[in-house]
DNA sequence: ATCAGTTCTGAAACTTGTTCTAGATTACCG
DNA sequence: CGGTAATCTAGAACAAGTTTCAGAACTGAT
């Protein structure tokens, strides 16, 4: 895969992102994007190419990478537009349940539904998610927020969250990535995912009541 | 990264698995764990190059892909091979807590403590292991059994686990290498990997408990 | 409208994983 | 020991991510 050194970059002097972007930089970054997607719905990782993006996106190679310094990046960024699509769907229908553990469970089997009709989709975005290294530590950053924020609001709590309760939510993101990971690579059936969904969500019980 | 295609491959009809290796070919393969586990703690999953691997090892190339197929089969089986490693040394030292999920949570710190000694080793372990395709899924799987294992020796339970405690056993295994990949890319500093660890290691009360 | 500086383009080059091929070596069987 | 099939070697070739560079197009300020 090319370089991808681990080094430390010296503060990205460029990247179209301090500045506010023109119109049509905001319309390129939002092409590569769709672009990405699409590429990425058709055959998964592996069938997001960067020349083929940049050429489906009209524009050239080295400004692609102007604006995502890595396939990882692209990928990464994907999938944090696809995250906010989703936050705001499942907000318009909270879930049913009562009980705040179950609450979150079936969120993310929503969530989880919603992977299993674009499974290319989410094998490239989950792949690169867990593939980012340093460099991309930032990006993988935001996309952790949402997707606890997700969480969060599934809860629907009263007040703010205790620390441990942040630490369930932790304990449940991490649960997810990586039974999306299982399922993705062919490890894991999906009534397995739901199981061990429904077996952390468990947590949020344990650390609501006094101990 | 080359091909790396997701299709289909005809169960593969060589690999030196099913005949029962010669002397010299057991002392290739070791010395190709042994080079690529070097490899590895220098510089990561990056430094980890085939050709290297290969030259290093006196051994061609393409002798190289007959043993692995491909980087990510080389990375997880040398993980296999410390992970075997691990297991042994912790069994001498089985932990020295009343509660299971104490247990379990000192095994791991333990596990944890290891890797931090050689944190360039972990990451190529650990990113091969989650970005390995269905090509992989047998070794991965291997890689997953060894964990369990570890993780049920901790447990010491009297008898055979109910599937209430394997669930929870899948879900730690989840967080486990969930948390390890924050912390190898710098998202999640050592404390809050232990905090995440001992939450989640509460699930085995719970499901120890009768409901 | 003009000029300076940035951004974008097109194309080539470079890196590293992976595949392929022709010829040597080795292992095994009679 | 001789022959044959499998294995190994050296090296070229290929694929895709990434970098680089010269010049065209655009932007913003004067």
């Amino acid at each position: 895969m090319g370089h991808m050194t681990t080094e430390s970059k010296p503060a990205r002097p460029e990247l179209p992102a301090s500045p506010p972007l023109t119109e049509r930089q905001e319309a390129r970054r939002r092409r590569i994007l769709h672009t990405s997607a699409k590429l990425a719905s058709r055959g998964g990782f592996d069938a997001v190419q960067m020349r083929e993006v940049a050429e489906l996106s009209g524009v050239a190679l080295g400004t692609l990478y102007r604006y995502f310094p890595s396939k990882v990046h692209l990928l990464v960024a994907t999938m944090q537009d696809q995250l906010q699509h989703l936050h705001e769907t499942l907000r318009k229908r909270p879930p049913s349940e009562e009980d705040p553990g179950a609450r979150v469970a079936q969120t993310l089997m929503r969530a989880f539904r919603a992977l299993q009709r674009e499974p290319h989709l989410a094998d490239a975005m989950v792949r690169a998610l867990t593939f980012a290294d340093r460099s991309v530590s930032p990006e993988v950053d935001t996309v952790s927020r949402l997707t606890t924020a997700i969480i969060l609001d599934a809860m629907s709590l009263d007040g703010p969250p205790t620390p441990e309760q942040l630490s369930a939510v932790r304990v449940i993101e991490h649960t997810w990535h990586s039974a999306l990971i299982t399922w993705l690579s062919g490890r894991a059936s999906i009534a397995q995912v739901k199981i061990d969904i429904e077996t952390v969500c468990r947590l949020i019980a344990v650390t609501s009541r006094p101990r």
